[in-house]
DNA sequence: TATGAATGAGCATTCATTCAT
DNA sequence: CATGAATGAATGCTCATTCAT
């Protein structure tokens, strides 16, 4: 008996999981709004009517995605406890970790989440709360806490971490609005962010774009 | 009959100008797709098939949008030409400027077209076309120019002013997407990112925001 | 101006009404939920969405119909204030009177209302309040006032009321329902019904149904 | 092996019996076109796929209704039969009977037929001839009988037996569209029927309604 | 037999667009 | 030019019915 209804709730969580990816792909070449349950439907190989015994509203879709994105999000912060030695060596391991992550298949998640956020009041303040605060939040503890620490000088955290998060933000941005060029270089960005951030452009010696 | 044309002309840009106000408040609301052209006509104070005489699609009033932002971004670029004793200052003077006109109501613009753009392929590549690259073509330019003249160190220059401007671009969308702490703190960016910009955040002595 | 908009208002009540006609057959038929928008608007000539420019839901044409007969139902109780003469020959030309207004297209109307009433339960409260219990307590009323005056004999009137009210509906409920037989012996009931009102049918001498 | 097919039969029959209880019920609560099969299988307790093991057809648990209801009237017509002594007391005691059966939870089948009559073609012919029709002509009978052996006047009796049972349709009807004053002093009809029927108002001495 | 997930036809409602006035 | 009533295609969602297990 509990292992049917294990058996029950893993099925539906791969139902639920096989949607999911049918809109998440949907919504990234369409939006959200343009994105019709039928495409979704024919996408996922099933019918219309599917869809709602396993959500029920076109909008808890979206909101299905954003909770993948919350759990993705919680994991990722999770990865913050190791700095140990330098914050030089660190940075730049975990940036070059994020953005091993962050290519271009694993962004088309933002695509959506961000233009629905930008045009959609209710969905905003939910995926503020969810995912934007969350990491705003659990970045700042980290920088306040190197910067006790010495590792760190003092600084105007709240500001110093949403510029340079925002300008990770706005890189992914531009990759998602069309930007090829930055797609390819996609993998220089670790390094020369690592730099940037710690010691601006001054401490930047020249390295013209290898391919460019 | 020639003098009755150029009225004729005055007249029919200054309804359009009206239309694309109404629609720019519109879409800034609700963002394009949720926006109805009754919608705009009842914000514009006309009948709904009026518009239909100054736009031939729905899709024509966020072109004409567009249009707009482009003839903005035109004039801002100009503007660049200035920069001529050290760069902190210039840096430090072109940012407050910039800063000073990007607040609220009008990075309002950017809202919607940002989320069409990462949502309607087709509108994507105009307005990267129209937008994007341009700006990213001038600010490159600019760049090269004043690291050739020693005014700045040798650097990757394409992937360095993509980090910089998409901290803007970020900046820009956290506030869109509600960051309200981010909103307040507006005015303390121009400083902040002439500094994080040239000397890194080793190069920041310790500010914390004042109001936090 | 003013002149305009009694146009305007004509012209709206024209289309409501002839909405509303068309929503009167295409309910008799199928009734309510059966019933749909397409088949309406075709019934009444026009396009789906054109009802909605005059109805906000489907729902709304019910009402509409509820409220053109309460508004009869209104016309037909000031009638009542006549009575003068003994209450026999009043009461035959009252009943005369009613049974001739309410032939078969008439009592049409009362097919979907009654149908509905016992079926949905809002629209349940909404009818017994603007109908039935205006029509109860004017009768009730009026019954009172001819017994306080002699005209009548005293009675439980609230109940007495609802029986002699009560086998009206059932009559028309069993036309409604098929009775072919009663359909065709409409016109004796006004006679036959004063009878049986007043000295029961004890009352009545045999007078055999006619072409029975 | 005819044990088993009668057992067989047995489990069927309860089973359809259970599946007709509870469509019912949930008929009763919300009609029968607001009605899912979800619904009713819920309310039986067993899944929705079973419901067509036994019923080919939702339509056929109405018609299911309408049989069991006409078999209750043809135990209800043997009763009439009994009429011995004067007529009045035998209408007191038999109108006492069926007021006493026909109270609030029994008459809630009739809402969902006289509803569907009302508003389905084909379902009211069937249920017209099952169940009206039979009925008719047993009273029309009886009432016959009773005259021609001078236990009753002579009289229009196609008429006045629908004008009767008419007032008992209506009065059921008004309970089930929510007249409660009526369903409060329900036990109070048999008699003030009784005496109306047979001799009218004028008949009726004076009894203010008790509670009201 | 019993189940309940899957199906897809059907329907209410919206809204860009047209066009007679 | 301006209007706004009319249009009807498009879409989210429901629910009777089927069928593999």
């Amino acid at each position: 008996m509990s292992s049917n209804n294990l058996i029950q709730e893993q099925l539906i969580a791969a139902r639920r999981g096989q949607i999911l990816e049918a809109a998440a792909q949907v919504f990234a070449k369409k939006g959200f709004q343009r994105s019709t349950i039928k495409d979704i439907a024919q996408t996922a190989g099933i019918a219309d009517g599917t869809i709602y015994l396993y959500f029920k509203h076109k909008d808890d879709l979206l909101l299905g995605l954003l909770d993948r994105l919350t759990q993705a999000g919680e994991q990722a912060r999770q990865f913050e406890q190791v700095g140990e030695t330098d914050i030089e060596s660190w940075l730049r391991s975990y940036l070059s970790q994020q953005f091993m992550v962050m290519k271009l298949p694993q962004i088309e998640a933002f695509r959506v989440i961000i233009a629905e956020m930008l045009t959609n009041e209710t969905f905003r303040e939910r995926a503020f709360a969810q995912i934007f605060q969350p990491t705003f939040d659990a970045i700042e503890a980290q920088l306040r806490q190197w910067s006790a620490a010495g590792l760190l000088p003092a600084a105007d955290w709240e500001l110093v971490m949403r510029v340079h998060s925002g300008s990770v933000l706005g890189l992914i941005t531009y990759v998602l609005i069309g930007d090829k060029r930055l797609a390819e270089r996609w993998q220089d960005l670790p390094e020369l962010l690592t730099r940037l951030l710690l010691d601006g452009i001054n401490g930047v010696m020249g390295t013209e774009g290898r391919d460019g």
